[in-house]
DNA sequence: CCAGGATTTGCATAGGTATGCATAGGGCGC
DNA sequence: GCGCCCTATGCATACCTATGCAAATCCTGG
């Protein structure tokens, strides 16, 4: 009963097999067109009774448009990452869209990725790494193909990005801890490189001024479990232990409390605070139960499929940085400030 | 600056400016055609000149490859599937295959998911979802799409698979937690209808039966972390609390240590031994320290893109059921029999 | 019953590349 | 120096669908 799939079936056969033509058959894939219903319908039992679906290669080839959205990724291992794909696949796919996925290795050169990612000619593309060279967005730019930052911003004042508030919220972070009766701050940096932590960096430098605390110690995670746990230890080693860290995301937050208890002994948040940011699943595990700023998920995504959309219609449309703003979410692992406290959906959240 | 994209650059351009003809530009694309050097280096002036890249959608009409492998998952929250899709995505990369990702919501029916999957020419389809039914992948079979499931397997015979050793691990770690003393044995289901969760049981239900200890106690936790919560909460306040329970993926045990926890105060292992399946990352996490057999990313996802390079080259080839073997990684989530321990890799194992 | 407009239909072509075939060119041996 | 063979090249066509255009059909109102 194996039967071999002789050949694949054309709108041209099932042309053959309604006895109209192959326009027809386009037509009734194509919404809008003209068909009458009687057409319409003895296209579909042909349809059906062949099993044909219509060629999306073909079709993108002489529409100039393919449907598909280059989505760029690496660190897929912090859970972040995986819960942006998941939204934006979905919203993706609910339009219409597909997405071509492209894995970016930490270190690797982006130089053959965009080769293959320009060849598939995508209608767009989501950049949703920290590392990647913001070459990468230039190039695509050049070729006029639309592309959309996630989660990163770049010098570039042309290409339109998605980013939570990574400013502001870091910023608070450092009032937070400094209302909490913190002294001695220290700063996990993630990968030097990445907009997302000069932001952190820059924002969680201007709150701890704001409240009149010396400058925190740095360290830097590059934000690799791996990574975070030796800064970690650097830290909790060396002469003058921080009271508070707050680590430039969630991912290495976790990495860091696991060090501080097991290799350390200390407990958290008595003996140390730690905060992380982005708000990620595991963030709400309750063998972490880490306070965080979010980076709220579904209205990050929705800004970037919606910027997409925008710049598919119209390529000349200005480019957006859209700021997605979040909330302090309080949870177990740093020491409460006196008051401050809201609920925002269903959680605890601190505002100054 | 803002150069409009014109029109996209073709191979006859590339012909015209490097005075050659168009079949010649596209030799020179084609590993192993007829380029004279000289010829070859022209072209690959005029197209560095041009920015040219070859349309990979136009070669797809004509070889009758895409070079696209669809990769259908669901549940990217459990870690265990972000994951594979990186290593995946990475293998595949690295073959010049490109991955069209679709994500399955999880209750959600399959066909409209299946028409876009055939419509995109996809060379293959990894199935990598535990609750999408099997006429997925019949409907790709008899279209003369080479499927591989992972992680899955079917009642049709004629569809190859690659799984971690779901028998014989559960047997395994029924085999431990005898060993370890444990009397009143639990498993917590995932999906029913997914054939893991099968597998995993009857093989917990066989080693339990080896080991001559009564039958478990069962509850059903979907594979979800609130499911595997309320499942938790359901097993600890009945009358007779177990003193181990096997999730059936790690996922679930996380949750499940959670209210074991901090729910019911209990200590794990010491009043209460938890064990997963899949190891992942998470699992090493210090704050979880799960106790879990392993199913082998690396091993899984080489014989799945085997399978899959193979199909592709001779579709005749008869379907395989590679099972990846993994090792019980003891940790600190459940109570320790007297011996039986080597390390493999690094890590503690337990053999019985 | 007819004119005229609206709707539907088919024809032909385009979109960018790969490839069979025939030809042109080059090198080598005798 | 000639012939032969092998390599390199160009021409033409095919892959499958969408769409402008012209022709055909239908419907409506007078």
């Amino acid at each position: 009963m194996r039967r071999l799939p002789s050949r694949p079936i054309t709108a041209t056969d099932v042309a053959r097999a309604a006895g109209v033509s192959q326009s027809a058959v386009s037509r009734t894939f194509t919404p809008g067109a003209s068909v009458a219903p009687a057409t319409r319908a003895k296209v579909l039992e042909a349809v059906k009774l062949l099993g044909y679906r219509p060629n999306a290669l073909a079709r993108s080839l002489i529409t100039g448009r393919s449907r598909i959205v280059a989505v760029v990724m690496a660190y897929l291992d912090n859970q972040f990452y995986p819960d942006v794909l998941e939204e934006l696949s979905g919203r993706l796919q609910e339009r219409d869209h597909q997405v071509l996925l492209f894995t970016a290795k930490n270190g690797s050169a982006s130089d053959p990725l965009l080769d293959q990612v320009m060849r598939y000619q995508v209608d767009a593309v989501v950049l949703a790494s920290t590392t990647l060279s913001s070459a990468l967005a230039r190039e695509c730019r050049a070729a006029g193909v639309p592309v959309v930052l996630f989660n990163r911003t770049t010098d570039d004042p042309d290409v339109s990005s998605v980013t939570g508030d990574n400013l502001g919220g870091a910023e608070r972070i450092a009032a937070f801890l400094a209302a909490g009766g913190h002294r001695a701050l220290a700063f996990m940096a993630g990968s030097e490189t990445s907009s997302t932590n000069r932001d952190r960096e820059r924002g969680f430098l201007r709150g701890i001024a704001r409240a009149g605390l010396p400058k925190p110690t740095r360290v830097v995670g590059h934000y690799t479990l791996a990574g975070a746990a030796e800064a970690t230890r650097a830290l909790l080693s060396g002469p003058a232990r921080p009271d508070a860290i707050f680590c430039a995301n969630d991912h290495m937050a976790i990495a860091c409390i696991d060090v501080a208890r097991h290799a350390f002994g200390l407990r958290v948040p008595e003996d140390l605070s730690v905060v992380g940011f982005d708000d990620v699943g595991a963030a709400a595990w309750r063998g972490y139960d880490l306070t965080t700023f979010s980076q709220p998920l579904q209205p990050m995504v929705e800004a970037t499929v919606g910027t997409l959309m925008d710049l598919l219609e119209n390529p000349e449309e200005p480019p957006r940085a859209a700021v997605i703003k979040g909330e302090l979410v309080v949870r177990g692992s740093a020491r409460l400030p006196a008051g401050g406290f809201t609920t925002h959906e269903g959680r605890r959240v601190w505002r100054p």
